[in-house]
DNA sequence: CTGTTAGCGCTTTCAA
DNA sequence: TTGAAAGCGCTAACAG
């Protein structure tokens, strides 16, 4: 479709050189006369010669390409991350493939972006099936995990001790004197998530003498600010007196529905959100937060694809498996 | 890099047909002997045959591939134009190869983007520059704007109408009896850009036979939250009573600013925003707000796209210049 | 320092 | 309905 006309072969034959050598020149090899590279140099400029990353790509097997699996482009957990892993990866020259991958289609999408012959595959998310691990391990792409792990343990990650930065926040409420805090979140972090976030709440529990309570477990149908409603009212009929939310639009979302409601916050009910988005900031009161380094965890994974995906032999460098970056406790306006 | 190991011959060889057999059937080309697709069918499965995106690219000369150039991913205005795209192009089976090009990046990343042989590009932002058009027309590429519009009215576009909106969203204002209305946006809005923000409001100063004030035109740094402090505090210095906004980050963070130092919303000042993302809706008093349809935008630019991608020749399509989507306004707290 | 020569894995005429 | 063969535009030994 492209009426991409001009090629090396043009270029060779006007500068009268072989494809060899503006091959080289092309590519930065200095194994050519000074006097060779400005002469090609020179007709590259006049042709406006173009090298084409397909064919390169197909000739050297690497496209200097990285994909990203995102779940939701528009959830700014996930675009924050994306941030970090763009820029990084303009920095190393590498190019995004970045796909959408909603409710289920993850494994199209892997396919599909595998098929692209991608050099590496940043991957955010909450599912590794074995259908992706499968794709991923046939076709030996190095692959980087952020903020999420992988369960059993293979594919190098990034992310925070979701853990133990639950488990403090939490403490710091029990601290405070309140005697029953919620954890609300969507589904998936109802469960034993592998970044332990449940566990966290539970060991702040654990550690304040206190069992755990499923009427204080409140599910939202999922982590949108919309889906606040319904378990904001759960929240006000529960006898907590403060909640720890996944998600910052949720943690807006229950905020602003518990204040229609009449109740202050934090005097009548203490909130902490997860993420420190610019949407902690913005809803009143502000809210207190753990924060994990988004942008940071970005490019860091992609750092470490770099390395992955780099020509010397990745033994010598020493890539830890798991790679915890440090978070942030900040407490603003909605606790005590 | 990749260790494709299976390729089209092995499974001819395997399939004892010819690689244009196999490529038939992996293209679903109908003219296959029924008996014959099954047989190249089970070795593909057998063998776990992928086709090589990148080679058939080459092959093809498409590669089934858009890019798309986005001033900022974390900025909701522009993620939602992109959800838009990517569902479309999921769709069609395109994949997205998506570059962030921040400040005057944007003409490597489009040179970029173009070596890797994309059908076709979505580009949203601001700025069109003379370098990006000749790349662009240089290549053949088919390009839609999505949320701009192209000085030189060439190239489509989809966005809605502007003038009109914030004409009509300002006029409600003066309509109301309030005499003085500021107009803030980030530096790019204060000209007259060619969507006609600027331009709306002054289409409703004249309509109301007032004169443009230039104090009443503030200027923030850009258009995120933190940049609202400076320019809430100018808009508490100056006479007017209400303020037209132009991003809704940058309306939340001067609504929440001038609240802070003490004035009331919409009691004391009114606030209308321009975008209706969430944050319309987190922040309090909720905004009243233009209303484009950002997802609708990217899906109807990512579908003009596909036309002009397609093979039949777009000569007998009609496509417009200029698609202009309706918006709402949509009326909340802010103002009265 | 430069050129020659095979491909990379696939699509696509053209014949059969 | 199928196969043979010629590339797509480039890189990467290998030779010289």
């Amino acid at each position: 479709m492209n009426k991409q006309t001009v090629t090396i072969y043009d270029v060779a034959r006007e500068a009268e050189v072989s494809m060899a050598t503006v091959s080289r020149v092309v590519n930065g090899n200095t194994n050519v006369k000074p006097s060779t590279r400005e002469k090609v140099m020179k007709v590259i400029e006049k042709l406006d010669y173009r090298p084409n990353a397909v064919a390169r790509g197909l000739a050297s097997r690497r496209t200097t390409t990285v994909g990203v699996i995102i779940p939701d482009i528009t959830n700014l957990y996930f675009s924050s991350f994306a941030l970090g892993i763009d820029d990084i990866a303009a920095m190393y020259d590498y190019s995004i493939i970045m796909a959408n991958a909603d409710q289920g289609r993850e494994e199209k999408v892997v396919t599909d972006i595998l098929s692209r012959q991608v050099d590496g595959l940043v991957y955010l998310g909450h599912t590794m099936t074995d259908k992706i691990r499968h794709e991923v391990e046939r076709t030996r792409t190095p692959i980087v995990l952020a903020g999420m792990i992988d369960p059993e343990g293979k594919m190098p990650s990034v992310h925070i001790d979701y853990e133990s930065a639950v488990a403090e926040a939490v403490s710091r409420l029990f601290d405070q004197g309140i005697e029953d805090v919620a954890f609300i979140s969507a589904p998936e972090y109802q469960v034993d998530d592998e970044l332990g976030r449940f566990n966290g709440y539970k060991k702040a529990l654990a550690s304040h003498n206190k069992d755990l309570d499923s009427a204080l477990c409140l599910t939202a149908e999922n982590s949108r600010y919309r889906a606040a409603e319904e378990v904001g009212q759960e929240l006000i009929d529960s006898k907590a007196q403060a909640a720890m939310i996944i998600g910052d639009e949720l943690a807006a979302g229950v905020s602003n529905y518990v204040q229609d409601k009449g109740l202050k916050v934090p005097e009548d009910i203490s909130i902490v959100s997860s993420n420190n988005s610019i949407i902690t900031e913005i809803v009143r009161p502000q809210l207190t937060t753990i924060a994990p380094p988004l942008y940071d965890i970005g490019a860091v994974a992609m750092r470490i694809l770099t390395k992955l995906m780099g020509d010397k032999s990745v033994e010598e460098e020493v890539i830890e498996n798991k790679n915890i970056l440090p978070y942030k406790i900040i407490v603003r306006d909605s606790t005590k």
